[in-house]
DNA sequence: GTCTATAGCGGGATAGAC
DNA sequence: GTCTATCCCGCTATAGAC
């Protein structure tokens, strides 16, 4: 689900496509998920998002000094989505800016996903050395790059804007104060 | 259909409800676009991305420091969205990441329109004293952090992601070297 | 040229057989 | 509990009356 939903969008995103890709019959769904569509993408966007942000460590800790960690990321992000022929890396910002205003439930769950992304990723940059202070507003940054910098790659086929986009967050957490490193 | 665009996406989006809310027979629809809607659908997203790009000068000329117009102006768009009940800013986004594997001919008008964007942003910028080689990548992370931006605030609600985008791209902003101005 | 009625299709959801 | 057949609705697109 979470696949067809960041290629396609939640309203394009049939169940009967759904059922076919999963090989499923199509009563079963609305037995696990009694909710019907709503119920399975709010899953699916909630796994997702448990899933992405464990990824931030794991990019992140490859380089000793965060502006150029924070560089390589977006890299490796851009070199990531134009070897997939340019799918979409999350579905959690396609869903939100699709059903934002539409399906208060969902946008709900997506507003939690990020919410929990905020909290682990800016503890993780406390972690880094920036203050509490800064790391919140550090990570809301980053989301904002990377989410608009995937938006506007898909749409222009290009890993341009991505790059830039990094290469701004990484200068902007260079001007951060940054503590001793643990 | 601009406005529906934005706030509820393409494949949500009826012809019948932009009849609707046009006042127009579905008929004349299809008389002036014959493509349909997915040529109606192209004529909102050129229309309001050449709307949009020139809001960029209005806004950026009111500060004469660069820096400091690139926040006042992520803050003006904080407010706006905040006022207008969360409803989506920029339709060209919200299509793109809707129909970017899905529908190529919009797929590449969104482009078209996000190309023009850099063009006359990176002139803009040049012009407030960026050389060329910084003023493109410096639209490109401008534009990214925006719709990102956008795209968070929406799902949260708050103006926080939008704010700490702008002031990220002030402060990278502020790290470029700028010849002295016109 | 303008518009109305309808065709044809696929959607989400459900009832009820196994 | 698992799955199939079906309902009803809304969609895009078109044919044809004014």
């Amino acid at each position: 689900m979470a696949e067809l939903l960041r290629v396609q969008g939640y309203a394009a995103t049939g169940l009967q496509q759904l059922t076919r890709a999963a090989q499923a019959p199509i009563g079963s769904i609305y037995h696990h998920f009694p909710g019907g569509k709503r119920e399975v993408a709010a899953a699916a966007l909630r796994e997702a998002g448990a899933a992405y942000i464990q990824l931030l460590p794991l990019l992140l800790d490859q380089h000793t000094d965060l502006a150029a960690a924070v560089d390589a990321a977006f890299a490796a992000a851009a070199e990531d989505i134009a070897g997939t022929g340019w799918a979409n890396m999350c579905p959690v910002g396609t869903v939100a800016s699709e059903v934002a205003d539409t399906e208060p439930g969902l946008r709900q769950v997506a507003a939690d996903v990020i919410a929990s992304w905020v909290e682990d990723g800016s503890r993780y940059l406390a972690g880094r050395g920036l203050s509490e202070a800064h790391a919140r507003p550090a990570m809301y940054a980053l989301l904002s790059a990377l989410e608009g910098g995937f938006m506007l790659a898909r749409a222009q086929r290009s890993v341009e804007p991505l790059l830039a986009a990094g290469r701004a967050v990484s200068a902007y957490v260079a001007t951060l104060p940054v503590s001793a490193p643990a």
